[in-house]
DNA sequence: TCAGTTTATCGTAAATTTACGATGAATCCG
DNA sequence: CGGATTCATCGTAAATTTACGATAAACTGA
């Protein structure tokens, strides 16, 4: 898509919270993560039953999370226990919130 | 896209964390908005000559992050000043929090 | 009024996302 | 050894995103 020689450069930090961000971008995503927040874990096949879309979706919006890092799944034949990335999710909620803590004051 | 009767609801919440979130999704925006964080407000023309971008590009990110009620725009012409849209920012700031305040223990 | 400046919008092309159903792989249980 | 269960992956179609250049719109200042 980048047709011009020159370049944008990003910082981890921008690259990190954007991949972060994109992750959080759609509503199912969310729904996701608030369902493994509340109840620590979950198979995929309890996700499946609460959010009435495809099998194939939901595990694709799974992957989508996995990607970013903010979820694990751990193998528990033949189910898949899916978990928040603890790590991960105290990086990006560092991330969120020193980015929005705002350095400057009240708009001109 | 919508190919079945069934219908995925989401919450007030849900749908405007993603809406934040996908605002945030990309690289060259988290740039923008750190740009105007930092020097509290900006001209259009300043941030094309920091982001080696089609200045068309950077205004439909601008746009973007406006539709998101991130930013907002003020004419002064023949220059917009564009600043922080601060109410939404701390909307967005509580809401990220709150999302990534964790209510339950470490992943078993 | 007319040229210049600044920004938004249009038109477009390529890439990505999002959804689905169908199929495949792995693992249990009988 | 099957059949059943669970989940990922494939193939696909439609929508959206992302980038560009070109053009239009709005306002200034000479």
């Amino acid at each position: 898509m980048q047709r011009t020689v020159k370049q944008v450069l990003y910082s981890g930090d921008e690259l990190e919270m954007a991949k972060f961000a994109k992750a959080l971008g759609h509503p199912v995503r969310i729904k996701i993560l608030k369902l493994l927040e509340s109840q620590s874990c979950c198979f995929t096949g309890e996700m499946t039953a609460m959010i009435p879309m495809a099998q194939s979706t939901i595990s694709q919006h799974l992957k989508a999370l996995h990607e970013a890092g903010l979820v694990q799944g751990e193998i528990n034949p033949p189910r898949v226990k899916y978990c928040i990335d603890r790590d991960n999710w105290e990086k990006a909620k560092e991330r969120f919130a020193n980015f929005f803590a705002e350095k400057a004051g009240p708009s001109p």
